[in-house]
DNA sequence: AGCCAGAATGAATAACCATTCATTCTTGGA
DNA sequence: TCCAAGAATGAATGGTTATTCATTCTGGCT
């Protein structure tokens, strides 16, 4: 006791062979980005249940305070973070379906096929996410209001789609809605396969799977 | 303040107005399928990553340590309630699937996909549990490893039984352990849209969807 | 009736975690 | 070059939770 309080200034490079950490300042927009991302890979590594603020903070390779100054709090930044993930699938998904770069219908369900199997979404960093929230989303409203807006406008977008294909084949005794149900069904069972048994499934297999489903469903187009 | 201690036996009726517990001693196995279901239910309602022992307890009606008394760890109890799920389901498929009862094969695949979109199976109690595993799976291979084996066994039952309905039926180009994939996707996308967007699909429709799976592979057998 | 093995309880403990905020540091402009 | 605005830090705080275990209670047995 007694003793002499420690100066506060004391880093004056005594035993400072630890790699230093110049301090960078960044604008707002970059630093959640590089939250969000860092999040990203927690919960694929960690699991959703498991992830706090110290790993994600430590992973971005920044403080631990830092995520509640950009995001306020752990709550927000796991809506944010599933925000993101949702856009950039969805968002890419109706780009295809209502992209005017081609008229045939048979390429632009090969074009979303191909998106939704692709290297991009199929990587397990995505899918763990999606997956993670799904687990929770029927006990958090909120998650399924983020990502149902979304939902609901690429389903209409497929039904459409396929609406035109059945017009166009002149296919018989198909509905549309529900051919297009079955096939996001499909979709989502075979992102979760990847995911949990990616030894029994691979990316290739997988398209074959799906455009086969679409091949029996209209046959004149594949 | 300066309020008497109270005494510590005080429970002597004087006002013991509520409701007493008079503490029941039960068998092991009892209290353990008690405990699980109760796991169940707190899942489903809350997410398996807030469910805590608390909770779990007293959606049983007992108290806080009895878990760990019975199921040693927090851990433990969650993998020994997706184990009960998981088994439940999948040898209730290979029931079906290598059951004697019937030797017509469209009678045995129209048995199947009713028992996997009946109402036991598709309650959303059990399909929360399900897929709140799910979520984590990707971070904790002992849930991959629960679900693992009988999943394993029941891929290879339903492929057979498309074997032999493709022998039968004399179908050409078609791959059973492919087809046999994608239905196994389709109906977990099924149940994934059946829990997260009840409002978008009916037990009906998810039934019609999956038989028009089937009716467009084995034409003839539906 | 009485006893006791062990089932059940829940207060106490120790660990963990989100959030705060006083302090330090960076940087663009004067 | 110097300064101030505000970005970044991380020790401290307060709340929550799994787990322990001394104690209480139950019911089958003698």
């Amino acid at each position: 006791m007694t003793q002499k309080a420690q100066p506060k200034t004391a880093q004056t490079a005594v035993t400072q062979n630890e790699t230093k950490k110049p301090r960078k300042i960044l604008p707002k927009e970059e630093r959640r980005q590089q939250l969000i991302e860092a999040t990203i890979r927690c919960i694929a590594r960690d699991g959703l249940g498991s992830t706090t603020m110290q790993m994600v903070t430590k992973e971005a390779g920044l403080s631990l305070g830092i995520a509640n100054l950009h995001f306020e709090t752990k709550d927000n930044l796991l809506k944010e973070t599933l925000r993101y993930v949702a856009e950039e699938y969805h968002s890419g998904q109706i780009a295809i379906m209502q992209g005017q770069e081609t008229e045939d219908l048979t390429c632009r369900l090969t074009a979303l096929l191909n998106f939704q199997l692709s290297q991009g979404v199929t990587q397990r960093q995505k899918m763990a996410v999606w997956f993670a929230y799904y687990g929770e989303a029927g006990a958090r409203p909120v998650y399924q209001k983020i990502v149902s807006a979304w939902d609901r406008a690429a389903a209409k977008q497929l039904e459409t789609l396929f609406e035109a294909i059945i017009e166009d084949g002149q296919y018989r005794n198909i509905d549309a809605a529900d051919l297009a149900m079955g096939y996001s069904a499909l979709i989502d069972g075979l992102h979760l396969a990847l995911l949990v048994t990616p030894r029994e499934l691979t990316k290739k297999q997988a398209k074959a799977i799906a455009k086969d489903f679409l091949r029996r469903a209209f046959p004149n187009h594949l």
